[in-house]
DNA sequence: CCTACCGATCGGTAGG
DNA sequence: CCTACCGATCGGTAGG
């Protein structure tokens, strides 16, 4: 691992645990075991570390979703690949991760209105996948935007809690994470599917 | 409004876009209109500014699920009531909740456990509404503390996209995000739950 | 609520 | 990679 590397893993867990701004690149010197000039020999600025971070993982999320969904299928094959596509970018990088959601914000433009550019494209796959589900009559959602949204936010909290050495592997994490999403927690289609419930039971 | 609580919903909103660090006192002072000396006639510090945010905001989640649950009914029903009782909180303290979900991590301690253990508390509330609905066959998850990790997920990412002059109501996302959590996005139940499908096409 | 100011710390540079 | 250092800004106080 070059140094550059180290600086950039090193200053990607502080940056998790402390946020940006409350990081210091004398925080960052003391964990790495130099002075704090000494950083500027291999990065040029700060930012520059928060920038590489945002955009190598939004890359990682874009190569997992493009794998997942180059198989074809189903739409409900097609959201459970991408599902588990992005738990799995999700926990082997858990604090990339964890900065690319929290700390883009810290970016100044013009990369921030890339990022943010970049953020709802990778959103549209998702709501694509959904619309095509809803109109082939394998999902039924109140709103397309609405719902990616729902997933997402479902799948990018796994970061706060998941452990490497944890009982669910990222694998079974994503299948249970399909399981509550497309299935939901009643035990009975209620409401707006009832519709669909009536059609099982004639 | 007291100058106090001018002082508190101006430093919340600009805690919210630019996180805690990365709002000064002079860039409060400046949105207030005063020096920034002037602010710690009214406030001890920046910190207590937090705090009152965090620990009012905990507070209006106790409450709110406190009358959700009152009414009691089934599993089903509390959680419904849960889930509008939390987004009402959410959509009427946008900027406070969001310093509430993101900011907390800028407490120090004793505060911090404080928070901490408040939250953990908070989530213990789901996570019992979900567990009798299993236990009397309402609900079927993969495991309770994941299934209520996943349910609140989904409803604090509200705050980053509502606007009180959208299209949806809270109470509209709330059914909505029941809807999703409860039944799922699929029109047909699958895989684990096939067991219950099953039954409902005797 | 202001002026005046404090010591500490910030990101970053010069020069070796 | 270090020493030495820069101007700017930080949260906060004294005294009125």
């Amino acid at each position: 691992m070059s140094r550059k590397e180290q600086i950039e893993r090193t200053a990607t867990a502080l940056f998790k645990t402390k946020g940006y701004s409350a990081t210091s690149m004398r925080d960052l010197a003391t964990a790495l075991g130099i002075e704090a000039a000494s950083i500027y020999s291999h990065i040029k600025s700060k930012e520059e570390i928060l920038q590489r971070v945002c955009f190598r993982m939004a890359q990682e999320f874009f190569e997992a979703i493009d794998a997942a969904e180059e198989a074809g299928g189903s739409a409900t094959d097609r959201l459970k690949r991408a599902i588990a596509a992005h738990v799995q970018v999700l926990t082997h990088n858990k604090e990339a991760s964890a900065v690319f959601l929290h700390e883009w914000r810290h970016l100044s433009e013009p990369l921030l209105g890339t990022y943010l550019a970049l953020r709802d494209k990778y959103e549209a796959r998702f709501r694509e996948i959904i619309r095509a589900g809803v109109k082939n009559g394998e999902f039924a959602v109140p709103d397309e935007k609405f719902a990616a949204l729902t997933i997402l936010s479902g799948l990018n909290w796994t970061h706060t809690w998941y452990k490497p050495e944890g009982k669910m592997t990222p694998a079974e994490i994503a299948e249970n994470l399909s399981e509550m999403l497309l299935n939901g927690l009643s035990t009975k289609k209620q409401a707006l599917h009832d519709t669909y419930s009536h059609l099982n039971t004639i």
